[in-house]
DNA sequence: CATCGTGATGCATTTTTTGCACCATCGTCT
DNA sequence: AGACGATGGTGCAAAAAATGCATCACGATG
């Protein structure tokens, strides 16, 4: 798109907060990047950058005008989408952020599902803080986010949320493996897989950890999910998940044993499916939502609201 | 702007349904304007219009896109006045529809409060239908409008309702001028001044026959409010309004008197304003509202909600 | 069948945009 | 203190894009 470009521009000095690097990443001589700015200033009348020596940032002219770009070049996506499938095909692109909690077994799985339907939909995949995916849902440059156990600010859209028992993870072959249902003190006498970053996961286990007094020899730290359930399968070590991050098919078959946390020692953390308030998706990310939902509803029947 | 021009041309031609017309009003040729429209068929890389004999017409993709280019005009309008708000002086344009009922008295006295304050703000007031005034709301066409008594789609924020209870208005000279309240069968013996066209005042009046079986003597139909007050200075007939049409402060100079019909013959109407659902106003156009809404409320206390 | 109006197209012209070379300014490092 | 590098801004010529004119092709209309 024509018009769409000279907005993009804007957009990418924004970002870089400065003329010269963007001009490098739109492949265009910083000079021309350079009118192109210094036109629409005088189009709109005021300024909309601070010069600064070091680069060029936004005033308050110019946060609420890329605001309005921003806006306008995901609407306008949403529309050309909603043309495309005038004709039958759906094409579009879908952003979607989360945490690694969420990054594993169910993300992939649905995006997996939806594309056997919609082979012309792409995806881009964000592992994202809480707080990185609330500003980039804001900022238009994600189209949802799972969002684990934050609080939420009230410009945002709800679309789904589901509750999430702590689970152990262990090897099949485990002194634990054959419990129903384990107390946090029964992992004491076992080496502890703990969550690396704040948030989410990691806060569920300190609430454990504080409630029941039990002092979790934690031996590795890590966010990886991959690298717990390998790791696991090698020293008699416990991890821990929440249902969302894997499947208990899969689970036999790779030699692993979840098993769920008294909900009286950890009690169970609340992720939520996101998007902005007021934003209108475009067909494909609306439709991959529907099936999120659906998707979550069966699998957590009596967690989903 | 600019590239608010590009989207302009192809607005207009949706508008004149023919290149060459709408080349006429922007002033340019019909081949610049021609080609604008393949090159953005380009882009889209689907026709938006379909091309007939005897001009062009928007297809199904058309009527998407030219959805988004109104909805974004509008916004980037917004944006400005937004950010001239930054200056200090408040500048806009308000653009404010409704049926002849409701531009007398209220309204413009409203609109010379508002631009005592802020004279900078531009308004446009256009005497529309409800059916005009709501695809023209749909349209971006107005900011807002006061529909009367119609059944309202869901697409649309109601911001306030007002109760509007039938008045009848004579000459302060008139026998009837000293009642408090009048029956609709009072007015059998003199002869009536009815509304002209369908909806509002009315359907009110025609209710009111229907139940009363009051075979009203209309001898003059006009819509319009000015015609009325002149008419029945000179002979003693009687004419019909709502309170939103009239002030008592200033009949009594004008010798006029306004007398409440028993609500048992006739129902109050009620008279709402709506803005375009999900659309956020100009600085200018939102202030407006909340003082309209605030005169409402003090006016008219128990019939507002 | 001629006429009128419509949108599309080739080509010369005008307008706009871009790129290069260069300047002034400011922070940073030697 | 001084050299250096990075920043945004500007004059001028070349490149690119938009525009206008003349003309074509098509269909409705009288």
């Amino acid at each position: 798109m024509r018009h769409l470009t000279h907005l993009r521009y804007i957009d990418v000095v924004a970002r870089e907060k400065s003329i010269r690097k963007a001009s490098e990443k739109l492949n265009i001589t910083s000079t021309a990047l350079n009118r192109r700015i210094l036109a629409l200033e005088e189009e709109v009348g005021t300024p909309l950058f601070e010069r600064l020596p070091s680069g060029v940032r936004l005033n308050t002219a110019g946060e609420l005008f890329i605001q309005h770009i921003r806006s306008q070049m995901t609407d306008l996506s949403r529309v050309l989408s909603q043309i495309s499938d005038l004709s039958g095909v759906r094409r579009g692109h879908v952003i979607v952020s989360g945490g690694p909690e969420v990054l594993s077994s169910f993300l992939p799985g649905q995006i997996a599902k939806y594309r056997q339907d919609f082979h012309a939909v792409q995806f881009d995949v964000l592992r994202q803080t809480p707080e990185q995916s609330l500003t980039a849902l804001m900022n238009f440059e994600t189209d949802m986010a799972f969002i684990f156990d934050s609080v939420l600010p009230s410009d945002l859209d709800i679309v789904a949320s589901v509750s999430q028992p702590l689970f152990a993870l262990v090897h099949a072959d485990h002194p634990l493996a054959e419990q129903q249902i384990l107390k946090l003190q029964d992992c004491l006498a076992w080496p502890i897989i703990s969550p690396l970053s704040e948030g989410g996961l990691k806060t569920m286990l300190e609430v454990g950890r504080l409630r029941t007094a039990a002092n979790l020899q934690t031996v590795i730290k890590t966010d990886e999910p991959n690298f717990i359930s390998d790791y696991i399968c090698n020293e008699n070590a416990i991890g821990f998940a929440i249902p969302l991050s894997f499947e208990e098919n899969t689970q036999i078959l790779t030699g692993l044993k979840s098993i769920a946390i008294d909900e009286r020692d950890v009690p169970p953390g609340i992720v939520h499916l996101v998007q902005r308030k007021g934003r209108v998706l475009s067909v494909a990310a609306a439709k991959f939502i529907d099936q999120i939902v659906q998707a979550l509803n069966k699998r957590f029947p009596e967690a989903t609201r």
